[in-house]
This record gives structure tokens, sequence and C-alpha cells, in this order.
RNA sequence: GCUGAAGUGGUGGAAUUGGUAGACACGUUGGACUUAAAAUCCAAUGUCCAUUAGGACGUACGGGUUCAAGUCCCGUCUUCAGUACCA
């Protein structure tokens, strides 16, 4: 009986699905255990194998988890709706829905073939208007909320509106908009519906407001900022400009604080955590007003300009020498004298052109402007000059800072470029050279009442003096922005929003969800309003409460609806919830209470970190959201994350000869030359040849040989050269010289092949052009299957009548390591590794590729070891008369690699170090057939370790061992410490810390007796060749070592 | 620039507390079996010197601590990731 996996694995994979093995119950008396990936977007490509990498390792602890005695959920779904269906429908005129449902068909075809233990009754999906119904609640929520910063939580905006009706707002300590007026009760009951709607529009936690967005007009959308990499577009590269629209925000700014100090309280890697720490950038400090000096000519009315501005730095105030206003602050134009306008005014115009790209890309060019205009130091009353420039952020405190160009290196170059004064507050610090920006081991000195304090000291008492003149107090600044929430696109969720006299207007819970309209297109409006402006059916009857033809708007009882659709982290800042609720129960809950006090939070989540700034914050400001407005119990929604590394691929290269020549006439039309049939050289030619240029131009010959050999025209025209200048061949060994020769004959050939067309051509030499192709058709050893390649339905043609010139017989391409993309043609695909190998032994191979985190490359050719493996241990059990398994007594040797091998595997999946627990199970069954174990008290423990990494063969030999039920509630063996207990101990003898040869000793010998022992070996003597040693070291049970 | 992670054979990687560096695999070489191939099995495989015995060197580089360093300390270089005028 032979290991047949295909049959195996497919029986299993049946019998989970048909008795419901992995179906997570709400109700149990096992403890609970929350395992969780972050679930993907269907894209049409399908999975490749980089892709379940993740999902094998918390598979594996999900099925380990059970193993322990947990009840445990272990759920996926899908982030279905999203940017690339909306393209492809762009283009195509399909549906996305239609192309998400069959993208969401092969993945689930993907995953099921590699035996994952999910419990798909839960499953999600964020385009199902079931689930999107409460997405669109979880925004009603955000809408009816404000941020108390007094009680530091979300409540509802109705204790809002109490305040503002008995007190007004002036008492009322929230996060909302800057520049609120401030009104009483009175004022507050007297204003009109409408003004109420306003003023607490700028409350709310999510808002309408005309804000400076990220449009990028290739993707026709705006994006968040974790959404551009670089100035572009995450997606697709596309560039970005800034651009005024009137947008849904999420005031998540808010819960910057407690994004923060929640860090503290969650297992995520710190790498993870400093990035969020990052993005939210905290900064304490205190913010310090400065009051502009009247202009002689001005009249009364403009004297009272005030410049606010934040610094961390309040202890080096009287080092201020000047102060900097970004180029679009609005008292620049106020402040401006007559004199300095029109510099101004030129500078304000020419930093407005400039693209953020831009900005961000030069940051060494200094510039500024002086404004004519002076504000007056809080203390020393000194006239300060105001200067513009564009180092200063519009969007980063107040756009305006002091500068200090003895302590911000910013400061000192700007004031260097415009030979403004750099005083000196530091006791004994030189700043001739740069600026002193340390906070530590420093005193403040020219600084009146700060002289010899420290920053700590000083920063105190300086707040106390701002304070006390009411020009300033302590402050804390985030970096971290409001999160735009709309999108100019189609494929998203609607928002649950009509306009009544263009206010928004939630629409009453109890009629969501509200369905993606049908559009004939899925481009924007010729007007320029997004996808859904082109659908008939889209205004709210605030009678029947449905969604109305258009055609019908009467703005008394029929309203617009929104236009935009959320962005993709909408649906997943809160699936994880979703998942816990039975789908039987779904219907009139996000999540039943019970549901949720009993799953709580996700203890394992296991994704990439390029959702670090993204989907991991978001979703952390939603539960903190759900938990204030009390829906969920818990503060965090992820206690222990793992980022898993990327599986890169290894790309295959053939190296394509290609003519280097140059034109006998003038003709601008020229091109290279081409061969009649393409002709390839293998690597290792290819290789000889680069060696050589290579050797050649680090040669010792003269700066004008060089030239002449290379003349700037790629390697092989040097090549090329060699073989009729005796400057170069004389530099080469004999091996270098057949190398020209092999060249030069290649040359030859390739000359009489020429394509006639091109006969005005002077061939000059060859050059070789590295040319992916699939890897499928490269084996083991690099050797390329020809054949294969001709015939490949894709690419056969293009290499059909190629001549590939063999080097022993084989043609060896050559390899990189690169990321696995479609393009690259180094994609492999899991369906074929599971049909050639199986599923288990795919997964213990990703699993043995190296450690969870880590980046690694793709080499389907190792998978034979894994493979080679799973063969063995199947052979362990049976032979080919069938089950080998005896009830005979385990051996001591059989104990003692047992529970080695249950010591190891529980260590590393416990500290997610599946790649070490491959090898541990290797050398298990290496060493259990060597000692021909048949011994069933050993064999059926040993197939609960594996079955969480290799879970159909175990089911399949656990069945044939006689047991009835599935294996994957077996409890995991215990651990006994008393098999592993030796007697003896091969003791390293090292020399002088070398290690030169063991000896076998008791353990229990006394440190006196080993050290006699050893002495008197016969080896340790002519090793010591007569020297005495000076000391010998011994550490019972692990070493010994003679010095001397 | 700042922050973080990492550098070990031809390759992926192991060495969890300072104690035999290179486990386990891939690849390579040789052998067995076979008409042959595949599959399987056995042996060798860090580099260099040496017929052997054995020796020298070796965990990015340069120092240091220690009887003993891949592991600890100081300095340097390289790669990757995040971030970027954040006042």
């Amino acid at each position: 009986m032979t290991y047949n996996f295909n049959d195996i694995e497919k029986k299993w994979q049946d019998y989970w699905a048909k008795n419901e093995t992995f179906k997570a119950s709400n109700s149990s008396d096992k403890p609970k255990y929350y395992v969780l990936d972050m679930f993907p977007y269907p894209s049409g490509a399908g999975l490749h194998v980089g892709h379940p990498l993740g999902y094998i390792a918390s598979d594996i602890y999900a099925r380990y988890k059970r193993h322990q005695g947990f009840n445990v959920l272990h759920p996926q779904g899908y982030d279905s709706f999203g940017l690339p269906a909306e393209q492809y429908a762009i283009q195509t005129g399909q549906h996305p829905a239609v192309t998400t449902e069959a993208n969401i068909k092969t993945y689930r075809r993907q995953l099921d073939q590699i035996g994952f233990s999910f419990d798909w009754s839960r499953e999600v999906r964020t385009s199902n208007p079931e689930y999107y119904k409460w997405t669109q609640w979880i925004f009603i929520q955000l809408f009816e909320s404000w941020y108390n910063n007094d009680s530091n939580k979300a409540e509802h905006i109705d204790t809002l509106v109490e305040k503002f009706a008995a007190e007004g707002n002036v008492t009322v300590n929230a996060a909302c908009d800057e520049n609120i007026e401030p009104f009483t009760a009175e004022d507050w009951n007297a204003f009109t519906e409408v003004e109420k709607q306003e003023i607490l529009l700028k409350y709310r936690l999510t808002y309408l407001a005309e804000t400076e967005v990220n449009w990028c007009p290739e993707l026709g959308t705006v994006l968040a900022n974790d959404e551009i990499v670089n100035g572009v577009s995450e997606r697709g590269g596309h560039p970005v400009v800034r651009k005024k629209m009137t947008q849904w925000s999420m005031r998540i700014s808010a819960f910057a604080e407690r994004l923060l100090q929640g860090l503290d309280t969650v297992d995520w890697t710190d790498a993870l955590k400093d990035i969020q720490k990052n993005w939210i950038g905290k900064s304490v400090g205190a913010s310090v007003t400065f009051n502009v000096i009247p202009a002689v000519s001005s009249s009364a009315a403009e004297t009272s300009h005030k410049i606010d501005v934040f610094t961390t730095r309040p202890d080096t105030i009287f080092g201020v020498s000047f102060m900097t206003l970004a180029p679009e602050h609005e008292l620049v134009s106020l402040i401006t004298t007559p004199k300095q306008k029109e510099a101004v005014d030129a500078y304000i115009e020419k930093s407005a052109k400039r693209s953020e790209r831009d900005r961000m890309a030069d940051v060494k060019t200094i510039s500024g402007v002086f404004t004519g205009a002076y504000a007056e130091h809080p203390f020393s009353k000194a006239p300060i000059p105001i200067w513009i420039g564009d180092y200063v952020l519009a969007s980063y405190g107040t756009g305006a800072v002091m500068a200090v160009p003895c302590g911000d290196q910013r400061d000192y170059d700007f004031a260097k470029h415009f030979d403004i004064p750099i005083p000196n507050i530091f006791e004994g610090v030189d700043i001739s050279e740069e600026a002193f920006a340390s906070k530590d081991n420093v005193k403040i000195t020219n600084s009146d009442f700060l002289n010899g304090m420290n920053y700590k000291k000083a920063s105190k008492r300086a707040i106390y003096e701002l304070e006390q003149m009411g020009q300033g107090e302590g402050k804390t600044n985030y970096r971290l922005r409001d999160a735009v929430f709309s999108r100019q696109r189609y494929w998203g969720e609607p928002f649950p929003v009509y306009y009544v006299n263009g206010m928004p207007q939630m629409i009453e819970a109890e009629h969501l969800p509200i369905k993606l309209p049908e559009v004939e297109k899925y481009l924007p409006t010729e007007e320029g309003e997004p996808p859904l402006g082109r659908a008939d059916v889209w205004a709210w009857d605030t009678e029947s409460n449905s969604v109305v033809s258009n055609d019908k708007i009467n703005n008394t009882t029929i309203h617009p609806l929104e236009l935009n659709t959320m962005p993709g982290w909408a649906g997943s800042s809160w699936y994880f919830f979703r998942y816990m609720e039975d789908a039987a129960n779904r219907d009139g809950v996000f999540a039943s209470e019970e549901a949720l006090k009993y799953w709580e939070n996700v203890d394992l989540y296991i994704g990439g970190s390029e959702h670090a700034t993204g989907h991991l914050l978001y979703s952390r400001f939603w539960v903190k959201l759900l938990k204030d407005r009390g829906f969920v119990n818990v503060e965090e929604p992820f206690k222990k994350l793992i980022n898993q590394g990327m599986i890169l691929g290894t790309s295959a290269f053939v190296y394509r000869v290609d003519l280097l020549s140059h034109s006998s006439t003038t003709s601008k039309e020229f091109k290279d030359p081409s061969l009649n049939k393409p002709i390839y050289i293998s690597y290792d030619s290819f290789k000889k040849y680069e060696d050589l240029y290579k050797f050649i131009l680090n040669s010792k010959i003269s700066a004008e040989d060089k030239n002449a050999f290379a003349n700037g025209n790629g390697f092989t025209k040097g090549l090329a050269s060699i073989i009729e200048d005796t400057v170069f061949f004389d530099l080469l060994n004999e091996e270098q010289k057949e190398t020209v020769s092999a060249f030069q004959e290649l040359f030859e050939t390739v000359k009489k092949d020429i394509y006639s067309q091109n006969t005005g051509a002077i061939i000059e030499g060859l050059k070789f052009s590295p040319i992916h192709v699939k890897v499928q058709y490269v084996n083991a050893s690099d050797e390329l299957d020809i054949e294969g390649l001709k015939t490949d339905g894709e690419f056969g043609e293009d290499f059909k009548d190629a001549e590939f010139i063999l080097e022993d017989g084989v043609y060896k391409v050559g390899r990189d390591v690169e990321k696995m993309s479609k393009s690259k043609y180094n994609v492999v695909n899991p369906d074929k590794i599971c049909a050639d190998y199986g599923a288990d032994s795919l997964r213990l191979y990703e699993m043995f590729l190296g450690p969870l985190e880590q980046y690694k490359p793709w080499n389907t050719a190792g998978i034979t070891g894994v493979h080679n493996f799973l063969k063995k241990l199947w052979k362990l059990y049976i032979g080919e008369h069938g089950l080998k398994v005896k009830d005979a007594e385990a051996t001591k040797d059989n104990l003692k690699t047992l529970h080695k091998t249950i010591k190891k595997v529980q260590e590393d999946i416990e500290n997610f170090s599946f790649n070490t627990s491959v090898s541990t199970f290797m050398i298990a069954v290496n060493e259990l057939t060597a000692q021909k174990c048949t011994s069933k008290a050993v064999l059926e423990p040993l197939l609960v370790l594996i079955s969480p990494y290799a879970p159909h063969i175990a089911e399949e030999l656990w069945s044939q061992l006689g047991n009835n039920d599935s294996i994957s509630t077996a409890a995991f063996p215990i651990f006994d410490e008393s098999h592993l207990v030796e007697s003896s101990k091969n003791y390293p003898i090292s020399f002088n810390g070398k290690m030169r040869f063991t000896l076998e000793l008791p353990l229990d010998m006394s440190k006196d007796d080993i050290e006699k022992t050893v002495m008197a070996h016969e080896k340790t003597i002519a090793q010591l060749d007569g020297r005495t040693p000076k000391k010998i070291i011994v550490v019972p049970g692990k070493i010994v070592n003679i010095v001397g």
C-alpha cells in the first residue's frame, strides 16, 4: 500500500465538510480561543503559493489549540468590495458582483484543497447587503456620537444637545472642529433646526466638511493618507494632487491618545507598534501666542493680529530670532507690508504650484520671503521678523513656527541662508557649525528667568509664565489626521444618507440596508459626479422609507441620496465581531450580546504588516467607539498579532543573443538587425562572458585602452574587440582565452544568420538580454525543459524556432529572487503543488521554508524533501502487506524519541517557530525508522503531534489504527521528562576553547573525577604535547576546557 | 536624515539560558538497484593545506570582555522595511 495523497486528501476534506468537524459552538464548557486571518480580497488571479503562508500558520495553531482542549473559532471570509473588480468592470462592463462571485468560487476551491480547518458556516462577505447593513449601521452610530474629553469617551450626540440647551458650548470639552463660535444656552435654543444641525456637524465623530484631500485623477477618487506611498497611489502608482472637496471624515484624532496608550496592552511586535506610534505622532509642548506689532500706517481695526505657534521646546523661547509662517497661512496677506507684497505674492504663487511630491523630494533647498511685519516677543518684547517659508507645513500644528535657530537645524539653516541672527541660549555649547537639538545635559542661558535651568524645569517655568500672561499653555499635538471616508467609486458600501437643503440626514436603522443601485456604466458622470450619479433609482422617499426613482425628487418628502461610497477599510474594521455570531442568528444584530461576551476579541491575528497604518488602526478606532457606546465589551480587537513575511519568487532567465550594431547610413529609422532564428546561451556561458568582461575592465590597462574596450556600449562590444586586439588578449589566462574563442565561434555562427533585411548595418558585437521564462519549465538543477517551453500555450510561439545552445547536454537558466508576480513569470500555483505532491506537502514545505515573519524565496525543487518525509512517515505505519503497527511494548529509545519530539514541538508551536518543528518531525521519523519501531503507544501519539501540520495523512493513519473519530480533537500527548533522563554525556573536550575530541562519561561523575579521567586520556596527553595546563574548566553536564 | 529589523556553507535555514557552529532539507559528487529512465537506498559534501594521521581558517568588517562569543559590549559597513521639512 503506497501513500496515495490525492485520494486521502479528498477523502478527509469531504469528511470534514460532511461532519462539520470544525464548526465552532457559542456555548461550551471548554475555554474559548479565537484564531483569525486577515481576510483576503478575492482577486481575479487566484491564489499563489505566497498567499496561504499565514493561513497555514494560523491553521496549525487553531488545530493545536483544539488538541489542547479549547473551543476554537477559526473563520474565514472575503473583503469583497474593492478597486480591482471595479476597474475590471469599467473595462469590460461586467458587474463587479458577478466577477467577485466568480473569484470567490476560485478562492474557495483553492482554500479547500489545502485542508484548512475553517468554520465556513460563519463566512462573511463585506459586499453582501446583509453584512454591509451593519457597516451602514455603525456609520450612523458614528454620526450620532461626539467625543467628550472630560469623560474621555465617545457619547451619544443627545448628551451634547442637552449640554448646549443647558449651558451653551463654552463649558463643553469636546473633540471638534476648530474656530467654533461660542454660544450660550439662550443662543442655542433660539437657533433654527438647520443652524443647530450645522453646529452639531462640527462635533460629530463622522462629519461632512470641505477638506483638502488627496485626489487621484487616474483612479477618479480621493485617497486616505495611508493609501499613498511616496506621493503616488499605493494601488497603481498614479499621481496624487491636493484638492478641496466636501467629504465625509472620521474624527479618529479624538482617539489619538487612547490609540497610543492601547498599544501597551496588546501583544504585537515592537516593529508594528512603532509604526503606529510614529503614525499617531504624539508631541508634547506648548502653544504660544505672539502679538503682531501693528504697522505704523495701519488703522486701529487691523492692530490685533495674533500668531499661535506650537512648540515642543518652550524652554528655548528666548532663542527665538524670527518666525516662519506656511505660505498658505491666512495671516500672511493681512500682515505683509506694501513694500514686501510683490515678493511675498510671487513666493506664494511659486510654492502653490509645487506639488506635494516636489516639496517632498526637494528638502535641501532653502526658500522663504520676509513679510515686512514683526511680532513681539512675549517676554523680552523685542520685535521679531516674520517670514514665510514652505518648510513650514500648513497642515501641521498651527501652520506657524517660532524659529529657534540655535536649537533646531531647519531654523538654523534658514537663518544662515538669510543672514538672520542666531542667538545662543545654551551654556557652553558651540553652535558655530550646527544647531544643538538635544534636550539632554544642557543648561539654558541668556534667557532671563530661565537661566541655569535644564530642559524639564525651564519648559515648566516658561509655560507657567505664559499662562500667567494669557499668552500660552501646555499642549499636546498629534500627527494623526482625521480620516477621509468618502470615495468616488461604485463598488463600495453606499452611505445611509440623504440630503435635505444640503444638510445630511441619516436613514433610520430599521430601513437598512440601503442597497447599491444599478448603473449602466461604472465611470464618473460627465458632470464629474461619482458613478452613483448615474443611477436612475437613487432618491429617498421619507414617507414610504424606500429608495425611489430620481425623477420623483421634490425636496419635501423625496430627497437625493449620497453619491459617494465608503472606503475599503469600512467593512474590514469590524468583521471580526460578525464571525462571533452564528450565521443563523445574524438577522437582528451585528452580533448578539452573548456571542460578543463569549468570544470577546481575537486571541491570535495573523496577516501582513502592510496594514499597520490602515486596517489595524481603523479597526482599533471603531472598536473603541463601539465600546464607548456600549455595543461591545473590549477596548482592543486583536490581543496577539503576528505579521507573516512574504514568500518571494525565484525567477528564471534565458539569455538571448542580440546583435550590437550601428548603421552605415545616417538613417534615423535604424534598428539593430535581428536573427533569422533566436539563439539563447545558457547561464554558464553568459556568466563566463560577463566575468571576462569585468576582468578586463578591472585589469591594469590604460584608461585609453579601457575606453576603447568598453566604449560605453555594453560589454559584448568589448568582447568582440578582444578578438582583434592583443592589448587585451595578452592579459588572459588559458581558460579565459578559451572563453574568448568560444565567444568568437558564437559570433561567427551568429553572423551567418543575420536577418537579411538590415544589410546597411555594421555588426560590432553581441549582447545578451536576460528574458524571464516560466519557472514551471525549470527543474531542481536549474535545467530548462526546452520542449515544454516551445509548446507552451502562451509563449510557445516566441521560442518555437529558437536554438538553445546546450552545455554538457543541458540548458541551464539564471536565477534571481524577486517578488512573486505574474509579470515576472515566477508565480507558483498551489493547485499544481497539491496535485503533484499533496496539500500536506505544501503545508509542511511552506512552514519548512523558514521563520514565519521572514521574507524568503520559494523554490519548488525543495518540496521533495518534505514530500519524502511524508512517504517515510507513511512507511513507518504501513508496509507492503498493510498496517505494521502493533501493540508491542515501546522500547526506551522509542519513548525517548517520542518525548523529545513532544517537548520540542509543543515549545515550537507556542513560539510560532513552525519551521523547526518540521525538522523535528523529520528527525523523529528517521530515528523511529532506524529503531524499527512498531509500537502503537509511540506511533499513535506521534500522529497527534503531526496532525496540525499535515492533517490529512494524520487522519488517515489515525483511522487505520482503528480510531473511529476524527483526530482533530484527540488530546495532545503529555510530555514526560523521565524518558529523557540520561545516565551519561558525550563531553566535548576543548583546548583553549577549541573542541578537539569528545569523551563519553557518566553524568553523575564528580568534577574532580571528570578532570582526572580527561587528563589521563591519551588524546589529552597528545594534545598537550608535554605542556602543563594553566587551568582546567569543568562544567559538569556541559563541557571540559583545558587552558594552556 | 530618523526609527526598526537583519547579515551564518553553493541554496533555504538550525544553534531557545555564553558551552561540540552549520541540525534538518535542497543542490552537487560517487555508489547500489535497473536493459534504461524514474523512484528508492547508501556514502561524501564550510574553505584551505595534507596520502593518511591531522592541522589552519571560519557566523558582514574592526576591536573588546571571557577559560569559552554566531550569542554579551564598543565602533564600522551593507541590505530590507517604515517614515520623511511634524516645529
